[in-house]
DNA sequence: TCCTACAACTC
DNA sequence: TTCGCAT
DNA sequence: ATGCGAAGAGTTGTAGGA
């Protein structure tokens, strides 16, 4: 591809970028693009930053099966064509190579595109470009060498960054003012920054062994919200830091009645029927993704609180934030109890479950709000359901899984006729690298037909699949839909007529 | 104008 | 969202 | 321990073709 002559920015870009992209070790590519960052002038640093998250990762990149299911099935996680297009454009404006051809035509050398970069990237370079970029996927090992470029200790990078919801003038900062600037930076009321992440375990006894003593909160089936208030300004933001405020105005009214200046406040927004039991989940999310007529329906309950009347608390252990809280949102605070004792928590899960919430998480009582990360303060859990069901057909896979059958159309028995399965779902999850190659060798050996990018097989393979439950479904002709499903093993033990039937999983339906 | 495919978002 | 793999 | 890549279910909103 030809790299039209640019500015010193430009080529410094290209040329770091290849040199990165020739690499697959994680240290080198830091060095690398650290010694970039140390000749920038400051305000190439931002665009550079935004730029060389792209281009970092180039040439150790999947094939991007995204845009291929994007186009056939409908899915997302691709950016979507008019991304693809879009940052073709801003590609070639920074003269860095983005693969063959042009992408006028919708849909057609998408994979050529991604073949190149991640649609993630991708996705990342338009959002800097366009202005709306903030720290987030992908930065890893760029926040590592903005580190290493300032001379400052990573830790303190990625605090301003997560504090500031950007790494681009995060790395202007650590540059120039180094950590004594970075220290500097707190949280600004009304600017969202990145909600603390929770891992998960099978129990609330395992949980409580992580986490020692802990708040144990039930875990609500909504959306995560972050609610900042000054004064009388209220915004609310998504997980995923997407302003929603004008959706919920029941949230806002809620919180506007607060008693206090300003604050941050972590919490669910999710819709309740009149017995007080939760909506499902899809319909909670039918009012939350409504952009026309708000959702009047959805309250918020809070879990956390990380600023209040000018205070950062952050840094304060759970335990304070935990009262803080109660005393500001009083009843929309979600339920919690704090204890060790693995009966008593586990009790209250099952009140969480009895109400039709989801479980529980559990909260080590002393943590910090590590916003951001996925620690294990914070461990969820949630029950798990296990079915046997058939496997009736299996995708090809792509990227690292090309030449892979690797996602499963699963189906459930019909009870009256042993010659008939419905379909209920698809899943890739929970298959180790041999289970694929083995999967691959035996569903050829059973197929009946294949169209290229399905094989269809003989219904004989059982296999064991783990489910949080499953969910009213338009798609499947059985009426219901797995959520989150993922294989737990093949039962060679068992054949078909031994899988659960499409009666079964209907009768798990909430509200039958 | 209706309908479908796609995009962007939640989990 | 879940899970497996690489680092 | 952390980040990435594989790809699932649902929802609303919209561009564009019939």
């Amino acid at each position: 591809m030809d790299e039209s002559p640019g500015n010193g920015l430009v080529a410094d870009l290209v040329s770091v970028s290849e040199a990165v992209g020739a690499t697959s070790k994680r240290t080198e590519k830091v060095r690398l693009l650290a010694a970039l960052l140390t000749r920038l002038a400051g305000d190439e640093i931002p665009i550079a930053v935004g730029a060389l998250i792209g281009a970092a990762r180039q040439g150790r990149i999947g094939v991007g099966w995204a845009s291929l299911t994007n186009v056939r099935a409908g899915g997302d996680h691709a950016g979507g064509v008019a991304t693809l297009v879009e940052l073709d454009r801003v590609l070639t404006e920074l003269s860095i190579t983005t693969g063959s051809g042009s992408l006028g035509r919708r849909g057609s050398l998408l994979d050529d595109f991604a073949a190149t970069l991640s649609t993630a990237e991708l996705d990342f370079v338009r959002r800097l470009v366009i202005g709306e970029i903030r720290h987030g996927a992908l930065a890893g090992v760029m926040t590592d060498a903005v580190a290493k470029a300032a001379g400052v200790p990573l830790p303190d990078v990625r605090r301003a960054a997560m504090l500031l919801g950007d790494l681009g003038v995060t790395a202007h900062i650590a540059l120039h003012g180094g950590s004594a600037a970075l220290s500097r930076i707190g949280l600004i009321v009304g600017r969202a920054i990145e909600p603390m992440l929770a891992s998960s375990a099978p129990t609330v006894a395992e949980a409580l062994v992580v986490t020692g003593r802990a708040s144990v909160e039930w875990k609500l089936d909504g959306a995560r919200i972050q609610v900042h208030r000054a004064g009388g300004d209220v915004r609310i933001f998504t997980r995923n830091l997407n302003e929603i405020t004008t959706r919920l105005p029941r949230v806002v009214d809620a919180v506007s009645r607060f008693e206090a200046s300003s604050f941050v406040l972590d919490g669910e927004a999710i819709g309740l029927a009149d017995d007080g039991r939760p909506l499902a989940f899809q319909d909670t999310m039918r009012d939350f993704g409504a952009d026309l007529q708000p959702a009047v329906e959805l309250q918020a309950f809070f879990f956390d609180i990380i600023h209040l009347d000018g205070r950062d608390l952050l840094d304060a252990p759970l335990s304070e934030r935990r009262r803080v809280l109660g005393d500001l949102v009083g009843g929309c605070v979600v339920p919690a109890v704090e204890t060790d004792d693995p009966t008593e928590a586990d009790r209250f899960a099952a009140t969480s479950l009895a109400t039709g919430h989801e479980g529980v998480v559990v909260k080590a009582i002393d943590s910090t709000y590590e916003a951001g990360r996925r620690g294990s303060s914070w461990v969820k859990v949630k029950p798990v359901h296990t079915l046997d069901l058939v496997v009736l057909a299996a995708e090809w896979g792509h990227g690292r899984r090309r030449g892979l059958l690797s996602n499963l159309h699963l189906g459930a028995r019909d009870a009256d006729d042993p010659t008939r399965f419905v379909m209920v779902g698809k899943t890739f999850k929970g298959l180790t690298d041999a289970v694929l190659a083995w999967q691959t060798a035996r569903l050829q050996a059973l197929a009946v037909r294949s169209d290229g990018y399905t094989v269809y097989v003989e219904p004989t393979m059982v296999v064991e699949i783990a489910i949080d439950g499953v969910q009213r479904s338009t798609r499947y002709p059985g009426g219901v839909a797995l959520r989150f499903a993922r294989v737990r093993g093949y039962r060679s033990d068992k054949s078909a007529a031994d899988a659960d039937t499409i009666t079964h999983l209907q009768s798990l339906r909430p509200g039958n």
